[in-house]
DNA sequence: TTGTATGCGTTATCAA
DNA sequence: TTGATAACGCATACAA
């Protein structure tokens, strides 16, 4: 790998000097077009383009946003991923993917983020603890930090999400009226659900009706271990049981895998089952799963617009759609 | 967001110069304990950690690594990313995720990472033109780029890949001695299907044993694209089929919804079904699906290996393993 | 419009 | 072991 061209190897074939070089690549930059097509052409020849390290270390502005992500096992990362890295890139920016599974030190994460000089962090739906998050970002010298796709525990840190509210009343709005009278709740690990909010607009509302609700849990977001809680929910259940939600569809999907195939009940019939994300597979005839879309395009939009301080950074709550299908 | 604490101002704390507190974070370096302790100490008070991108100018050393994905449809992709950032973060790199999907100009995406001094890049199942991709990389500053999980399709940049010959080859015995007798077989977008060598491996053995091999194609790697393609197959179809071999799972996933749901045929008893990549959902009961499982943490392992020039910078197929489920 | 000096925060190299 | 000088490639401010 030989070392690039610099302004300055394309000043001297130019004949003119570096800065007149760095006008031609600066959009504005007062420059006779002369002079700009000969650096341009020079450019070209030695095949140089500027150097963004460089430009960064001048400028202070890296144009990379850190995105952590914890949890690689839910489908529904995928295409939010897919916008996220679309919004930032046609804004010129680019996203810096970040893995903190429990391999990693998260604290350590956040502080190599911010000697990367990164513009933003993002913190997509991911569960540190409250300290640690707050230690880190507090400092006045770390990046603006959003989180993403879940209510964030910290003040300082605004959290774009769904509004869970409104869709939770929505979808048992929904539920109430299909006349379902024994709902039961299954929620995703501990510290993320909290901060989900789902379980508790559900209970909530089912409360306000006079209708307890059920419980049970599945410590991670994955098809199989929401199977082996639904199986053993049904297992140990004495009273009838006629909905279940699920704080997401992977969850969702693995319970209707278990009541329909072990336990060989109907869905809706025996029992109803709604999820939560509209993932690709909520559609597919085997699940055609209830559920609700969380406003991507838009909270995606809205969070890049906080970064780029277009819009002020403070926590928000969009809209999003419930998917009726089969299942409830 | 203030000013982050440079070197200077903790040697200026420290009472030692800038060049001393280098030490102090420099493993091996030369610097007694007693200076070393009052640096850190003086770094603690000041919130100081090295600026890396003042660091990667000078050393010419990003750390990091621009992972290039055009389709964030195929779940396959995120186990995959899961593992690719974890090895890399382990081996103190980081990933810049590009979205290259149609709506991004590859060239400009291509000089981007350059221009951002990424240390290698990865086309992670990315479909550039031969041309396009030739003509960039081929320039001596480029940085050293991979083909992951797909054939390159030139010389100078290496592909790291499942050994698609071994894992047809696999999969067509269990097949044959299965008794299967007209075989089928769903193509993906043509320009990346030619590269994945499934659809050649798999005729080819047919062919070899005298058997011919009907064929369609899905235009995009979706389970409702893959369903379209199915359906579409099935009503138009005169001779028997028995077996369909999918190029990925979630084609395969689509074809079974449309095979069970809409012709109320039976898997595997009235026909057959096969996928590629066991993702999640090849082992929902309501799939069940036989598929074969690329030996993904090899394969980032041994490029991973590459990057850091641990390894030879060639082109490598490593051995997946065939799972056997219930569709065929 | 163009050229010059200076700074961004490190690392590499050499001298003390 | 420590301090000093130069360099990384570009941007900013100012002078010509």
């Amino acid at each position: 790998m030989r070392k690039r061209a610099t302004a300055n190897e394309v000043a001297k074939a130019a004949g003119v000097s570096k800065w007149t070089v760095i006008r031609a690549f600066s959009p504005g930059a007062s420059i006779t077009t002369a002079s700009r097509e000969k650096v341009l052409a020079a450019a070209k020849a030695l095949n140089y383009s500027p150097n963004l390290l460089a430009r960064s270390l001048a400028t202070n502005l890296t144009h990379q946003v850190a995105v952590f992500v914890d949890d690689f096992g839910n489908p529904h990362k995928l295409p939010f991923l897919d916008e996220l890295t679309a919004t930032l890139q046609s804004e010129g920016m680019v996203a810096v993917l970040i893995n903190i599974n429990m391999n990693f030190d998260h604290i350590r994460a956040l502080v190599n983020a911010e000697q990367r000089q990164v513009d933003a962090v993002v913190l997509f739906g991911t569960s540190f603890g409250g300290d640690t998050l707050r230690d880190q970002t507090v400092a006045e010298s770390f990046p603006p930090t959003f989180v993403l796709a879940r209510d964030s525990q910290i003040d300082s840190v605004p959290g774009i999400s769904c509004d869970i509210k409104n869709a939770m009343s929505e979808i048992c709005n929904h539920l109430f009226h299909q006349n379902y009278k024994h709902p039961a709740f299954m929620s995703g690990p501990l510290s993320i659900s909290t901060a989900l909010g789902r379980r508790d607009g559900f209970v909530q509302f089912w409360q306000s009706k006079g209708v307890p609700v059920a419980e049970f849990r599945a410590d991670k977001y994955s098809a199989s271990v929401g199977a082996a809680a639904m199986r053993e929910f049904l297992q140990n259940r004495s009273k009838p049981i006629d909905l279940i939600m699920c704080e997401n569809d992977i969850l969702a999907c693995g319970a209707i895998d278990v009541i329909t195939h072990e336990f060989c009940l109907r869905v809706p019939e025996d029992i109803a089952v709604v999820g939560f994300d509209n993932i690709d597979l909520a559609a597919a005839p085997a699940y055609n799963l209830t559920t609700y879309q969380q406003p991507r395009e838009a909270m995606v939009r809205v969070m890049v617009d906080m970064i780029l301080k277009r819009r002020p950074k403070e926590s928000i709550n969009l809209p999003g759609t419930l998917v009726v299908r089969g299942s409830a």
